[in-house]
DNA sequence: CCTATTGTGGACCCATCGGTCCTATTTTGC
DNA sequence: GCAAAATAGGACCGATGGGTCCACAATAGG
């Protein structure tokens, strides 16, 4: 049984170069010469590897909620999943010099806005990842109201709600040129919620 | 002098279709056909009368700003700038049935995600707006605290930063099949701020 | 009625789009 | 070293992209 050649590049690698041209451009923008000369790849190889333009803009959309999940997790690790997590999850956004060699905004309500209402699969899959921030930030309440952060007569899901529309909020206001003195006051507006 | 031949058609109707179309399609996945459809007419009329397709859409743009400032203007008319006028708008906005005929979702907002870090026309516009909305909001909480329905200590400009970044949420937010009973929570959350 | 001027329809243009396919190359198992 | 299996390069495909142009129609002024 031969094994026949292995490919020359690593998919995951590729696939994280996609990923930065979709969030980079937007869906419809980029074209399959932006995606081979940035992943490296020909043609042959990126539609043998990933089927079409649409597979692997579901691929990336994957990889890009995973790797940002890796993150969260990280952030998550130094700390109790509490107040104090929301808190640096929130300020975090609100920086642009956070991460500045990434494009700016995020990849999942850019997503949301260009295919939300448009594409079923990219609408199911952005929806699916809304509920499962508020359900993420409404238990990340309910500890910190149990130890004390939070006043136990606020409703876990209504702040949760808030919070995840915030986000939106800044994700959205990140990609154009507004700095810290726009977005970090906002953010401790929300903030004050919280009490 | 001759005149020439008049136009067969309305170039501010036709200019509303145009916005209709990038409204529900955003600027990339709209094509040139597609506007022809939707506004009525044939490609020399369409270019003779609005340029290229790039000039059409700032033209949009500017005609959905005075469409939407035409609406606001109509929720001032009947209250002061106040708190009142703050609170009807936002909860509007959270109304997903509120203007059951009209896409979902908000040009300006669609446009800063898939252009303003790529079109500078499109950046320096949408900024711009920004900042406009900034301003209303921070006079209509200073008269609001004149009057005694905010608390004099709130800083009006953080509120009017976090109102700003909310509605970006909002109509984000909107783009997908999220219904009131997310949206309205959040923003009466949001509310709870303006005491 | 004639001419200057403007608007309209659609044929036409080339570049690019996403996607396919064929050929050559590189590997593993035997 | 040979056959089977898989990748890689790139020619090729029809459709569509935004945009131009030209022939014809309709108007107003003289």
């Amino acid at each position: 049984m031969a094994v026949g050649r292995p490919k020359e590049f690593d998919p995951d690698e590729a696939l994280d170069a996609a990923v930065q041209v979709f969030w980079t451009k937007g869906y419809e923008a980029t074209s399959t010469r932006d995606l081979m000369d940035a992943m490296g790849l020909s043609k042959s190889s990126l539609y043998q590897t990933f089927g079409s333009k649409k597979d692997l803009f579901m691929r990336s959309l994957e990889r890009y909620c995973a790797f940002t999940g890796q993150r969260e997790r990280t952030l998550l690790n130094d700390r109790a999943p509490d107040k104090s997590f929301i808190l640096a999850m929130l300020r975090g956004l609100s920086d642009p010099d956070r991460y500045p060699d990434e494009p700016k905004g995020c990849l999942l309500v850019n997503s949301t806005i260009e295919l939300g209402k448009r594409d079923k699969d990219v609408g199911a899959y952005v929806n699916q990842r809304v509920q499962g921030a508020l359900a993420m930030f409404e238990g990340a309440i309910r500890r910190a109201q149990n130890e004390g952060e939070i006043s136990p007569d606020k409703d876990p899901a209504s702040l949760a709600k808030m919070l995840v529309m915030s986000i939106h909020g800044l994700k959205a206001m990140s990609r154009l040129n507004v700095d810290r003195s726009v977005l970090e006051p906002a953010v401790e507006e929300i903030i004050q919620r919280l009490d």
